[in-house]
DNA sequence: GGCCGCCTTTACGCGGTCTTTACGCCGCTT
DNA sequence: AAGCGGCGTAAAGACCGCGTAAAGGCGGCC
């Protein structure tokens, strides 16, 4: 049984997602403050953590670097503010997504299942289906509807780090620093030309994409279910 | 880092071999008898051992035997007596390869890289066919509509490891290391003369390679199929 | 000794790739 | 309604890796 903590001081939103994950089979333990969450994320070694920026005694923001210096637990992150830079602080900081209030109990447990996804199948990783899309990265070859697709050095490497991390967010500064290096996290200027260029050669219709999806002022994520 | 163990008890051997496989870019452990070298094998985990025959203390034939107890690394047996006898019995203990001595620098280094290369990469089965080509790995024998294709050594080191893993991409750097020695994984040079050199002999059309096909900026691919 | 094959090294032109810039669109703010 | 920032898109020049030819050196073989 998956064991997920879920931090957050509003009663009524911790009631329905105890009623709404544990419907989904999993174990839900609770904590309702910043110092509570810390101690139980110690404690509980729950799989995953559900994380409410907005908390009464300490900042979201530094519950997540303490959880992180002891555990590296998969954090999704809740708020009101949908302010970008408190998205791409959280996912810097080391959290995992991103699910702003108000939130579908759908969505929340697609995101719940992708964040979950890398601790159960872990052989995974060297082929990535998708509809007619087949990332070989053992082979290094992409295939589309069988046919192979002719990707750059670049192309490759971008498209192979949204891969390492399915359905998760992966902020502007953490691509660039994996694929032009430490000096170029600011130059988002290539992430636009290459995200393109990826969808032109991989999307159906690369006006519309629903492999490479945007997710603006954060950064991009690889989708893999509807 | 590939360490190697070598046993010897005549200290200017030791020395020159000590230089030599370092500046080809291995690590070098030494023992200067048969007792050292049985525990140094067991316990420095080498990749590879050169051993003397000619020892003070055991005889190096029991050296192998007792090597060959604990582990399968494998062994390269040097040797002053050049005796048939000599040969056959180190190999039959379970020595991979016999250099008499004297030997040159070249000769060594080759004999160590092919020592080391099943360790590497060993898988594919000895027979290869792709179009007209067929290439005999357990034979040596290239042929191409079923006449043979005379490779030199280099080349035929180089379309082994390639063929070693068909439509897999190998890196610069992984191709170097194997048939150049680690010292050379920057010589890109190499590659490119070699690689074009199995084009003419090997491609209908070396200006349109079909089957070592080029991986711009990460390496070369042997193709069997589409 | 001289020939020959192989390995190594260098040079150069070409084509693809990367980088850079510019512009139009959209959503959000003021 | 206008301004602004982020994003998508296209295009152009700089740059780099690759293919290719060729020459020098080394050793083996006759």
């Amino acid at each position: 049984m998956m064991r997920i903590l879920v931090v957050d001081d509003e009663p009524q939103i911790r009631k329905f997602l105890r009623i709404s994950l544990s419907a989904n089979g999993y174990e839900v333990v609770e904590a309702e403050n910043g110092r509570q969450g810390i101690d139980a994320a110690a404690r509980e070694k729950p799989a995953l953590v559900i994380l409410d920026l907005g908390l009464p005694d300490i900042d979201g923001q530094e519950v997540i670097s303490a959880i992180r210096k002891e555990s590296s637990v998969p954090i999704i992150v809740l708020s009101v503010r949908a302010q970008e830079m408190d998205k791409v602080e959280a996912l810097d900081r080391g959290a995992d997504d991103y699910v702003p209030k108000p939130f579908g109990i759908g969505e929340l447990m697609a995101r719940v299942r992708a964040a979950l996804r890398p601790l159960q199948k872990d052989t995974a990783g060297t082929i990535l289906e998708v509809g007619d899309l087949r990332l070989d990265f053992a082979r290094h070859v992409v295939t589309r509807a069988g046919a192979e697709v002719h990707l750059s050095k670049r192309e490759y490497e971008l498209l192979h780090i949204l891969a390492s991390k399915p359905d998760h967010v992966l902020t502007h500064t953490e691509i660039l620093k994996t694929v032009w290096g430490p000096a170029h996290v600011e130059d988002t200027a290539y992430l636009r030309v290459y995200v393109n260029q990826l969808r032109q050669k991989l999307e159906a219709d690369p006006v519309t994409p629903k492999l490479i999806v945007t997710e603006p002022g954060v950064g991009y994520r690889l989708r893999t279910s509807g």
